[in-house]
DNA sequence: AGATAAGCGGAGACTGTCTCCGGATGCAAG
DNA sequence: CTTGCATCCGGAGACAGTCTCCGCTTATCT
């Protein structure tokens, strides 16, 4: 990605290949969105007007076409969250972000279901993003750290991953109050702990 | 389920159809496992010793043997739970069964993966062993509910599906103590709201 | 404008899904 | 134990989707 090019190797990256990568992009998110992760490849391509070749020489595997459209969304996310930093309270961006977030991939109807499928899991396509969302949590959530109103001791990655089952499991039509809910827990079990009650566990770091 | 059988409709089940439904079930479990959802049928039923007409009438289609496996597994969970209910304290038992959820679907390996390939998300899935999980952590829950020690306002199912979001999501070698972190943070965020400080925001209801 | 190489896209081999039906097998009655 | 029969088995094969190869098209450079 930032490796400095000794001659521009790539001479030219060509129009119409560029254009053709666009439509199959968004060829393939209606696809997915549509009809999960087993939607055929070559339905997308024609729906897209190329040719199978084309879309393969563009994303060599299933896996690497889900990753693209799912990177192409996740950036949006990523600028929202900085908007939401700049112009809310602490805590108010975090609940505000975490929220749009769960909304985003349900509403936009992100290819929640087709995450995983992704050989090894959502993990190893979350490693291309991680720089994305990741960054941007961790942006609101080490600010509202610095407001003290969240313990210092957790990871912003937590939240994601709970965020992300939210947003795959979506029984029910209660199922956008549900995620609500969860996103006030997660926040109010964020506050730093305050020696309530008698026991004191929370900040048990002991594997 | 629970439906009278006016005659024994079903005379008989028959001895050698009940073992290859076994094999079968026990070749989908480890075929799904390392291959994930898109493991091969024909090479499960030929793992399974049986032809590929038998495991189609058995499962008539892919959707119903990963339903099958899945529930399987789940019962052994809903078990573990009724135990913890009955030798631990409330908050206890409802921590040690959150856990103890995330590390047997990761440990274990069960299907992660496959889960949210079924046609419609977990969402559908869930709707037959709803009474099985959402049965046992239902139960927890409400003891800790009565307990004074969680709030009462929230759905046990809200819990659940931010764990199996955690269950999913195994990216790294801290996942382990993650998935610790954020069970913390769900008990902690799941205690009554207790008007701290100034500000009281927590039991914020308008939809 | 002409040369050149990047890019296109369809034909087709291959792999996996799922059905159909002739034959085998366990079960119950005699 | 034998016979009759419904149940169940399992492979052959039609069908669908994946992915590759290669002759043709088209943008870019001189």
């Amino acid at each position: 990605m930032t490796r400095e090019r000794p001659q521009p190797a790539t001479r030219k990256p060509r129009i119409d290949a560029q254009r053709n990568r666009e439509r199959i992009l968004e060829a393939a998110k209606e696809g997915f969105t549509r009809f999960g992760a087993a939607a055929s490849l070559d339905e997308i391509a024609n729906r897209a007007g190329v040719g199978p070749g084309t879309l393969y020489r563009h994303f060599p595997t299933r896996d690497a076409l889900i990753e693209a459209v799912y990177r192409s969304e996740v950036e949006k996310l990523a600028a929202e969250a900085r908007r939401f930093s700049a112009t809310l309270p602490p805590t108010e961006a975090l609940r505000a972000w975490m929220l749009l977030f769960v909304d985003y991939i349900a509403a936009k109807h992100i290819i929640a279901p087709a995450l995983n499928s992704v050989t090894g899991g959502a993990a190893k396509l979350y490693e291309g993003s991680r720089g994305l969302v990741q960054g941007a949590i961790e942006a609101l959530v080490r600010r509202a750290m610095r407001s003290g109103e969240i313990r210092s001791d957790l990871d912003a990655f937590d939240l994601l991953r709970a965020l992300i089952g939210v947003s795959q499991v979506q029984s029910g039509p209660d199922w956008q109050e549900s995620a609500r809910r969860l996103v006030d827990i997660l926040i109010a079990g964020s506050r730093p702990v305050r020696q309530r009650g008698s026991r004191r566990r929370g900040a048990s770091r002991s594997a």
